[in-house]
DNA sequence: CTTGACCCTCCCATGATGGGAGGGTCCATA
DNA sequence: TATGGACCCTCCCATCATGGGAGGGTCAAG
């Protein structure tokens, strides 16, 4: 299987394949007589299972790590749930953070008419600097918005 | 006032300040015969909106458009107002995202023994992808946790 | 034999931020 | 006056996961 059809039937796209291919996540494919990368059921599943562990946020140095207990017949389910638990108080963490700015901004928002006249709170706020607009600061790893992987 | 006071009162990091004078966030300030960058009570009080901009999650160029209507003596409050809105639905939008990844990997995790044995519903929802695994594609926009701003 | 759909490698861009090298400036103290 | 340390300057590089694109090779169907 070439890697367009191994990115359809994974839903990592060829790019990403190449990526994971040279960063070490996974091994390297066996090459066709043209050079081209030859993929099986196997890496597929791989595949997939990289995909599914992007979905729930684990970064691929993470993914490495739960590859590794993956192929471990021997594992410890107790490591696993442990890498788990620390992605979920990883998420909750942000996802608080993130609902603070959501919160203040949301406050600000109420308070400002939104008509046709300049005076509004919102950039007063922001130039003045009220206990609203300052973060408290205890939670972390906010990079941005906007952009995602399909 | 050289660049480190500059920082030191704004909160905003030397590093930062260069790099916002480089995309044209603020215009590029006086200098001192040695060349120094030197910044006044204005400056300092644009760093701070933008400092205060960034911990509510805009954008740079966000910040931009900000700053522009803050500027604006004749904006109308209306404009301002949308901003800050959409910016609530964006954050929003990525904390439901957030959450739903938590919520699966907590139920994953609450099915897991987490003991010395290998049997691990974790791994097994990984690799075979039953629907709690799947994300559902309502929400965008996550790129990853763990780095943050101070 | 041509055409279009693949595939290859390499390079570049993103966004906000930090690190560091290599070198200049300034001030206080020895 | 000399020197050391704390600044400042510019320029380059790295992050992380992802996509875009150039320039060129391969393959299969018409």
């Amino acid at each position: 299987m070439n890697i367009g059809e191994a990115a359809n039937h994974s839903g990592v796209s060829a790019k990403m394949i190449r990526y994971y291919e040279e960063v070490g996540l996974i091994r390297h494919p066996a090459r066709n007589r043209n050079g081209y990368r030859s993929y099986d059921k196997n890496n597929i599943h791989e595949l997939k299972f990289i995909r599914r562990a992007r979905d729930l946020g684990f970064t691929v140095e993470q993914i490495s790590a739960l590859m590794h207990l993956w192929r471990d017949r021997g594992r410890a389910s107790a490591d696993v749930k442990r890498m788990a638990l620390e992605q979920v108080a990883a998420l909750e963490a942000k996802q608080r953070e993130i609902a603070e700015m959501a919160n203040t901004l949301k406050h600000l928002a109420a308070n400002c008419h939104g008509d046709g006249r300049p005076e509004c709170p919102i950039l007063e706020s922001l130039a003045e600097g009220c206990d609203h607009a300052r973060p408290t600061h205890l939670g972390k790893g906010f990079e941005k918005l906007g952009k995602s992987r399909s």
